[in-house]
DNA sequence: TTGATATTTTGATATATATCAAATCAGGTT
DNA sequence: AACCTGATTTGATATATATCAAAATATCAA
């Protein structure tokens, strides 16, 4: 919990009575490899945090295996526009390794943003660096080439080489996997 | 500010108290064609709205304009990372059109959603739609051909074309304008 | 250890789109 | 109307990446 709470200080701050609340609301789940933690066309109800182990969120798209995001560390995921707009998801997210997760529901999280104006700002702030990462991640996807995006990523997330099958990772930066192994060789 | 107000209430509605602090914290202008709203590498302190007219938000990559968003209608827009981040902006905004722009600083709608919970209430939501708007414009950046962006676009926004040049449409499209030019060519 | 299956690499070819260059076309100004 | 400048179209070629196919390698269970 620790770290779910380092994690949720560090956006926005919430008072003692706040904070009982708030981080009262969050789940706890020890979860074993490949276990689907939202399955596609189902309307999504939590906000995940990443305490330990990784989580891949993907789609299909014409039969194959589109992986949108891959959550490892210490971050939140989640499906934004099922979440939010109570939609079913087209995404899934599985497990790619043994992983404690935390979640708290979207009826608990809107009903305290509700009452608290704190957790309000709190959920305000985390949306817009949500925001941030995917306008960044947009730029990255329209103007810099498969090599430069393989770059990147070794840069912000030098371990995911070792925990994460290439296949997924290609799907991640958008090239396929065939393209991805001859970008590795070539470095 | 009629239509302003429509578009406020649309994303959530205020209490007359917490309405007359909001709606009168923006600002009007009447600008001509070309007039500046935001110079690359200023801080960017206004949430925009478009009441009537045209405005191209756009950045230089390689000596080259690139046109990240083009606000008409009833719209928002603005420079999220330099707004929210207080950071230089690597966007630059010019009018395409004689235009009614309406704006609110950064300063006033913080301390605005400060102190009104609806306010915070709004942002969120306003910042949450922005969030929902940017993860389709990325898949379809992603995985649709240049010329089904080009289609969507004119279900999107038909009157664009006529309203628009080519060579701006073109580069929002993430296409050079030669290749727009002959995506319209073959329907 | 041996299979059986999943993952990754390598090769040949196809395709969408970019780039560079030139030719038209359009809109405003004198 | 004639001009000028900017916008758009057309043509030839180049390039990054996808696709299809097969081989090689790794992983895991019996």
């Amino acid at each position: 919990m620790d770290a779910l709470k380092k994690a949720v200080f560090g956006i926005s701050p919430l008072s003692p009575i706040e904070e009982k609340a708030f981080m009262g609301a969050w789940k706890c789940w020890d979860l074993e490899k490949d276990h689907v933690l939202l399955r596609e066309k189902m309307v999504s109800d939590y906000i995940y945090f990443v305490d330990k182990g990784i989580a891949r969120i993907f789609y299909h798209k014409n039969d194959k295996e589109i992986t949108e995001w891959i959550a490892m560390d210490q971050q939140f995921f989640l499906s934004i526009t099922s979440f939010f707009q109570r939609s079913p998801s087209h995404l899934s997210i599985h497990t790619l390794e043994p992983a404690r997760i935390y979640g708290i529901h979207h009826t608990d999280f809107m009903s305290l943003a509700d009452r608290y104006h704190e957790v309000e700002r709190l959920l305000r702030k985390m949306v817009t660096g949500s925001l941030i990462l995917s306008q960044i991640r947009m730029d990255s996807i329209q103007f810099e080439t498969a090599y430069q995006r393989y770059e990147r990523l070794l840069r912000t997330y030098p371990e995911i080489i070792q925990r994460v099958p290439l296949m997924y990772i290609a799907s991640f930066l958008g090239v396929t996997l065939e393209t991805l192994s001859r970008i590795r060789s070539s470095r």
